[in-house]
DNA sequence: ATCTTGAAAATGTGATCACAAAAATAATTA
DNA sequence: TAATTATTTTTGTGATCACATTTTCAAGAT
């Protein structure tokens, strides 16, 4: 159980273990570094962090609570296999989402919240000049997560957060079997959309965003993409 | 701390004691009867349900990734107290939600399915005629439940639960102060639109059902009921 | 009386252990 | 050789314990 794909990561001090163990699982499984299929055992994980199972599977338990694992009859945990339904599904409810998010955060953007918005972009776009594709999802993720978030209130984002760890699993596929993402940038014009406080535009531009973007894969490109990994 | 509110639900074999656990809490919180600001401990519910600390601890924190409670800087537990605000956002995040849960779940809608939702529909009018809040408040949900099931693919009712996970605790105080709730039944409009198979109308009455139901809630009537409950 | 200080109790956290169920492997039989 | 049974190992689960932090409460000082 040693060839799981999980990459230390910072640990502020005064982090439990249990959190740590879900940050760092949450990332992996966001990527797409852990295969769908591929049974995560507690011990193998416990050992694989240098703690003990009674965090780990505190972890686990969350990661299941936000969709981003399954708990099958057996009692064994894995990350949920793909179908281009579940795919059509996912998609279809990121946009609904992230369209609403994006609306009620426009009322509560400031100067300086665009201003960090234009920075994580420039980010993104150095990424992807470099071919970066997990560093690129990050700050992509990272662009939309800033802007809901502008919004005090915050009901939406883990909604959101649990498509994003559903969909990575996929994400992980595609980056195996495509040599290159596609990225799609929207973002401009969403910041355009975000000085003028147009919410509507704002809400087209992520529409326009997700359905370029990830919700660009034809239903017939993405079976063949999970035939082609054995889901 | 035997002063908490879970009544004993029934626990079919096979089933876990963290499981057992999160679904009684889960229940708990979803009617109400967890009083906001309440402070939940991990050995008093354990005594309460004559268990131990580990399962306890998985069940809440599934619950805080659900939503349903906050864990604060302390490491305590607890309900957290709604704000006029955080309702708001509740509520048109609902909204949205179920609309789209709807709609995703007209192509898969049977008419065993609708019969189904007749027999809800019912069962939830005898219990709002003998004035029982809390069975009317969970056939009302079984409804809405029900509908969105028919979609297979099932991303999307994690989320409404949480929804409903969240506003709970406001219903319990709603209910404390207001002597009879008012029930707002769209449901016929919507099975008569799911007949025809009519995914606009049948948006259209659920949207009406949640604006003029928990919906319906004017800001200043919220701001006083939490003040008279001492939130 | 109010505030401060100190001890005692309560609480969250995580490691460990025992147990039962499941999976994997070895041994046996047809 | 293939299928079946028996044995061993692995794994999930939950109770318990030790430790550190927080909270509570009582005694003392200002």
């Amino acid at each position: 159980m040693g060839n799981l794909a999980l990459e230390p990561l910072d640990r502020p001090d005064g982090m439990t273990t249990h959190e740590y163990a879900h940050r760092r699982l949450r990332q992996a499984i966001m990527v797409g570094s852990i295969r769908p299929g591929e049974s995560l055992t507690i011990r193998g994980i416990a050992e694989a962090m240098e703690s003990s199972p009674t965090p780990v599977r505190e972890a686990l338990r969350r990661l299941s609570s936000e969709g981003a694992l399954r708990v099958l009859d057996n009692r064994r945990i894995m990350v949920p296999r793909m179908t281009a339904d579940r795919f059509s599904e996912l998609v279809s409810l990121r946009s609904v989402l992230e369209q609403h998010a994006a609306r009620r955060a426009v009322p509560h953007i400031t100067e300086r919240c665009i201003d960090r918005l234009e920075e994580v972009d420039r980010a993104q776009d150095e990424a992807i000049a470099r071919k970066d594709n997990a560093a690129a999802l990050l700050l992509n993720q990272e662009f939309h997560r800033t802007l809901y978030s502008a919004n005090p209130e915050q009901v939406i984002m883990p909604m959101v957060e649990s498509i994003w760890l559903q969909l990575g699993p996929f994400l992980g596929i595609a980056m195996e079997h495509v040599a290159q993402l596609y990225f799609v940038d929207r973002h401009q014009e969403a910041i355009a959309a975000l000085r003028k406080r147009d919410e509507d535009a704002v809400a087209a531009a992520i529409k326009a965003d997700i359905s370029e973007g990830i919700g660009g894969f034809e239903r017939t490109a993405i079976e063949n993409l999970l035939r082609l990994a054995g889901q």
